[in-house]
DNA sequence: ACCGTGACGAGAT
DNA sequence: CATCTCGCCACGG
C-alpha cells in the first residue's frame, strides 16, 4: 500500500462533489482550476477511476462542448443522461441544452 | 523498457 | 467555417 501517486485524482473528486445539483462543468475547467492546465485528459482519466468513488457525480462532468462523452463508462449508456435529466438538465442527442446556463465554473463560483 | 490508447482542449491548416 | 494534428500525462499490454 502507500504511494498515493494518484493523489490528484482525489482533488478532481473533491471538485466534482462540489458541483451543485442541476449544473455541469467541463474537464478542462476542473483541470484549469486544479492547475493541471492542459491536463483535461488527466481529469477524464481520473473520472475513470471514479467508479470506485462514492458521491462522485460524474454525470455532471461533460466535455467543453456540453457533450456527454463519457456516457459509455456508466452502467448503461443512457444512465448519464437519465441522471442529468432527473436533476432538471435537458439533453438532446447527448448534448446538454442551455449549456451556458447550467455550466458551473469552479474558478468563478467555487471557493474551497 | 517501449508503444499505444484515452471521460479533452486549443491551435493550426 | 470545418477538419486535422499535436500536446498533456498516466497506465495497460
Amino acid at each position: 500500500m502507500d504511494t498515493e501517486k494518484t493523489n490528484y485524482f482525489d482533488l478532481v473528486y473533491q471538485v466534482v462533489r462540489e458541483i451543485p445539483k442541476g449544473r455541469v462543468t467541463s474537464y478542462g475547467a476542473i483541470a484549469n482550476y486544479l492547475g493541471l492546465k492542459s491536463g483535461a485528459r488527466m481529469v477524464g482519466y481520473a473520472m475513470n477511476a471514479a467508479h470506485s468513488m462514492p458521491d462522485v457525480p460524474a454525470q455532471r462532468v461533460v466535455n467543453r462542448m456540453g457533450l456527454l462523452t463519457g456516457k459509455h463508462h456508466f452502467e448503461t449508456p443512457t444512465r448519464m443522461q437519465e441522471l442529468l435529466e432527473a436533476e432538471g438538465i435537458q439533453i438532446v442527442e447527448d448534448q446538454v441544452q442551455n449549456f451556458e446556463k447550467v455550466f458551473w465554473d469552479p474558478e468563478k463560483e467555487l471557493s474551497i
